[in-house]
RNA sequence: GGGCGAAUAGCUCAGCUGGUCCAGAGCGCCUGCCUUACACGCAGGAUGUCGGGGGUUCGAAUCCCUCUUCGCCCA
């Protein structure tokens, strides 16, 4: 498609999947790739993507996340650094287990009808069949990771990770089995880490209940969240030196229901101001009380089954009751007996499981921990010598904080999909064995029998910064690109997954696995909403794609995220919601499609007709300072200051600043204005054609460059366009424009500021008036600048100005404006001109300036300030009292004139 | 209960080191235009007690205190 054939519209559609196709031929995202010269001796540049779930399909969230990541490798490879970014999947042992089940769960069955087995095959096909598709859909947003680098969080190499991680842990005594109080999810049936339940708050009730003194003299009462949990109770605790209970430490109640009697203990760790300050002790089902059972050697009564029903512990009456149910029953059966005191409303944070948001049971079980202040030790300390740094910085407070206050991480799973634990018992010798390769016999002669757990999903990605790697080989990768650069994810898996990559790169490697962890937003709706499949507020990024281009949903996303805040999006509008990158885009589009069909003039080529004339060089045919305009000298200063602007934001992580310094480049100046006025010497009617096209061309290239992070698709396929360009090139891998110290023009920013003023003054008084917009109007400009002169072509044109004049304003009716340097302006207008419309335009404006006058004044007529501000800033504010004076002064003549 | 953050145009948000941006952008709104790159556009325009109150300072959207509202993390 040569340039004229491109359509109007831009039609992203058309074109992404063939860029994206060349892309990956050209192995422009390997960092081994073929700009293996240029970037030979650079320091690599590594992005870990947060691996998706294999069982995921694509929403905002990925658009976002990977689109920030995407943006940065870009930029950095750009930059020529050998940049990796490296893809993988996570396993997710209880989501996928959860997809999988409720797939046979259609067929009518379970996996306990399957077994382990053929369950676990099961997941396998599902994986097989569909594990790829989330990586396929980031494709589609233009993520340039290097998917041959691809892996998956159960891949053999992988797992051999994991079991040399068990092993070594379990060798420093930081595994460990126990029972304890863990996490339980009565649905997916396993226990959970204390990450995976996650506090929600809640509307609930606080129960007073009564429980009888056994000697009959009266009663103790206790306040609790879950009465059903009385059943279980084996004491009641107040504390120590709480007066009101003091006398009844040591006697004992009859536990209603239940029938059974229990001590009154004293124990520090009661609240004596939550309830009445006495509490009911079930060591079975609450990890403090737990605690409190241990310390005084309380009876533990396991009164649930797994699934959270009643157990037989109970009176025959309660068995096989949902925990829910039970609870109803045993109000009921305490407001019966008249030892129901009292219900109150109480808001608390109830945990649920956060993969199915059931309501965490706690419950005692045997599981495997690993013991987590030795770990956490020197990741905190990485923190706090600054060599791991967070943006925004206040989620390093956060980290700090979890890493201070860390708790033993339960690392076992009732599952069936996932790294199995390496662990081995002995039936015979009832030994216990721990292994980096599968046990079947004991010494002893008899057959082990592995341990029926899996490990926690984040007990693998944990180590993907390394294992992802090839360790514990000891791969050239391995040690060419660990440790990366930064991280980029959601704060939701700050503590799940980063706080627990930076331990395992210290305990393993020896270092940090990056420096930077850049926590981004979250994708909400207009009502703040944090989007979700269960409330269907949710954007489908492939449908943005197909309708708007990857680049609009990638542009849309970055310019409205600034550091640190959500992005808010309307999912029932997409239309309007992408319109800032559709929009940009398409303006885009349309700069590179005018840009190109007039690269091809008659005047703009070198003698072998495939290029542009350089703006810099020793080619012959370079163009010399001498030949560039006032608009041309303009224009190159503003593409320079647009690098040296989006560069430093981009190294800042400031993509919104960054967006935003390209988009005023490429619409404002060069569309709007730096197009405009060469237009004349493109088109032959003005000598020049081939400087400005010299100019234009490489202006454009420079932008379309800064942008292609952002925007990938629509600046490569204008780049490649570009007269001249080999045939293996490519964008993504073209060197990053660097800052040009001969570019900034201070004389040509101001002198080329006071020519679209004036236009901006023309076609301002044209619109008030209501000229008609085919018909030209004759100016009379008080001073002849000589910018004015340089550009009177150009004034004339957009303002669309008949004779351009240059003296005193006339003293017949016309209409008038006066410009910031003082120039006076008159435009006459014949009958069009209403003289008392004119004096109350003049008298306006004449007034506000009055008043920004006087503040100036007051301004600068304080002592304090000019004595104390800055010199720089005091003669600021004098130059602009002078220039508001000089404007006043000039309005205030030709209302006299005028006779107003 | 503890810690942190936010509040700026109708909406979504920038505004970084207090002055150099007499408070900005995009979207929406109003007026006029299919001006041979773009109507997903061009030109012009309207809209703000910078959440309330107090303070520091020569000077505050910006720093401090306080109140209100909303959000996040932890218990």
């Amino acid at each position: 498609m040569s340039a004229d054939e491109l359509p109007p519209q831009y039609n992203p559609a058309a074109i992404e999947a063939e860029l994206y196709r060349r892309w990956l031929k050209l192995e422009s995202f390997r960092p081994d790739g073929p700009m293996g010269r240029r970037t030979a001796g650079q320091q690599p540049y590594v992005i870990m993507m947060p691996p998706p779930n294999v069982t995921a399909v694509l929403h905002m969230g990925h658009g976002l996340n990977n689109t920030i990541q995407d943006v940065l490798v870009r930029f950095e490879r750009m930059r020529g650094r050998p940049a990796l970014w490296l893809p993988g999947t996570d396993h997710a042992g209880i989501a996928t287990q959860n997809v999988v089940e409720k797939l046979i769960a259609r067929e009518g069955q379970t996996r306990f009808d399957l077994g382990r087995e053929e369950f676990v095959r099961r997941v396998w096909a599902f994986v097989d069949q569909t594990g790829s598709t989330i990586l396929d859909q980031l494709k589609a947003i233009g993520s340039s990771a290097d998917w041959s680098r691809t892996y998956f969080t159960l891949d053999e190499d992988l797992s051999r990770a994991v079991r040399e991680v068990f092993v070594r842990l379990h060798e420093k005594g930081l595994i460990y089995r126990g029972k304890y109080i863990i996490n339980w999810c009565p649905r997916c049936l396993t226990a959970l880490s204390n990450e995976e339940a996650e506090k929600e708050e809640t509307d609930g009730r606080l129960w007073r209940l009564r429980y009888p003194l056994t000697d009959g003299s009266g009663h103790l009462t206790v306040a609790t969240t879950r009465p059903e949990t009385m059943l279980g109770d084996t004491a009641v605790a107040v504390h120590p030196e709480d007066e009101r209970y003091a006398r009844l430490i040591g006697r004992r109640v009859r536990l209603p229901l239940a029938d059974r009697e229990i001590p009154i203990i004293a124990d520090e760790a009661i609240d004596r101001a939550f309830g009445t300050g006495a509490v009911k002790v079930t060591p079975a089902h609450d990890p403090v009380d737990f605690e409190i059972g241990q310390r005084h050697g309380l009876q533990v009564i396991d009164i649930m089954t797994p699934e959270a029903r009643m157990a037989e512990t109970v009176p025959e009456r309660f068995q096989g009751l949902d925990r829910f149910e039970a609870r109803k029953r045993v109000v009921q059966e305490f407001e019966a007996l008249g030892l129901l005191d009292k219900v109150e409303n109480h808001r608390h944070a109830v945990g649920h499981c956060y993969r199915c948001d059931t309501v965490i049971e706690p419950r005692l079980s045997d599981q495997w921990f690993v013991r987590m202040k030795p770990l956490a030790e020197p990741a905190l300390k990485a923190y706090t010598d600054g060599k791991l740094r967070f943006i925004p910085e206040r989620r390093g407070e956060e980290y700090a904080h979890w890493m201070g206050t860390i708790r033993d991480w339960c690392i076992s799973r009732q599952l069936w999909w996932g790294h199995r634990i390496p662990v081995w018992y002995c039936d015979g010798c009832g030994k216990t064995a721990v292994s980096r390769t599968d046990l079947a016999v004991c010494p002893c002669g008899h057959p082990l029998r592995q341990d029926e757990d899996v490990l926690d999903t984040w007990f693998s990605s944990w180590l993907v910064p390394f294992s992802s790697l090839g360790w514990p080989e000891r791969t050239e990768d391995l040690r060419r690109f660990y440790p990366g650069s930064v991280l980029v994810t959601a704060p939701e898996i700050l503590f799940f997954w980063v706080a627990r990559m930076v331990m395992a790169g210290c305990e393993f490697m020896g270092d940090i696995p990056f420096h930077t962890v850049y926590l981004h937003g979250t994708v909400r709706d207009t009502q703040h909403r944090k989007m979700s499949k269960s409330l269907g507020n949710g954007i489908d990024p492939l449908e943005v794609v197909e309708k708007f281009g990857a680049d609009a949903l990638r542009y849309t996303v970055v310019a409205g995220m600034a550091v640190g805040t959500d992005v808010i999006l309307d999912p029932d509008d997409l239309e309007t919601s992408f319109a800032p990158g559709r929009n940009f885009a398409n303006k885009v589009w349309n700069a590179g499609r005018f840009i190109l069909t007039n690269l091809d003039g008659p005047t703009g080529r070198r003698a072998d007709g495939r290029g542009l004339r350089p703006l810099a060089g020793k080619h012959r045919t370079v163009v010399r300072p001498d030949e560039l305009g006032l608009a041309d000298r303009w224009i190159i200063a503003r593409c320079d200051a647009m690098v040296r602007d989006a560069t430093a934001n981009y190294e800042k992580f400031r993509l919104n600043e960054a967006a935003s310094a390209v988009y005023h480049f490429v619409w404002s100046d060069l569309a709007d204005w730096y197009l405009e006025q060469a237009k004349p010497r493109l088109y032959g009617s003005e000598p020049g054609g081939d400087v400005a096209r010299a100019v234009i061309g490489r202006t454009f290239e420079v932008a379309l460059a800064v942008l292609h992070p952002i925007m990938p698709f629509v600046t490569e396929a204008l780049w490649r366009r570009f007269p001249g360009r080999a045939a293996g090139a490519t964008l993504v891998t073209a060197p990053w424009p660097l800052k040009d110290d001969r570019a900034p023009d201070a004389a040509a920013e101001r002198e080329f500021a006071l020519v679209q003023e004036l236009v901006g003054a023309i076609r301002q008084i044209r619109a008030e008036y209501g000229v008609e917009p085919g018909k030209a109007v004759n100016v009379r400009v008080s001073v002849e600048r000589p910018a004015f002169r340089a550009e009177a072509g150009t004034i004339r044109r957009l303002a669309k100005v008949g004779t351009l004049a240059y003296g005193a304003p006339l003293a017949e009716p016309g209409a008038n404006a006066v410009l910031s340097d003082g120039t006076a302006l008159y435009i006459a207008l014949g009958e069009l001109v209403d003289l008392r419309k004119e004096c109350e335009r003049l008298g306006a404006e004449s007034a506000r300036l009055g008043q920004l006058i006087e503040g100036q004044r007051k301004k600068l007529g304080n002592e304090q300030f000019t004595s104390r501000a800055p010199a720089n800033v005091v003669q600021h504010e004098r130059d602009k009292l002078a220039s508001l004076e000089q404007q006043r002064q000039v309005l205030s003549e030709k209302r006299q004139q005028l006779g107003c």
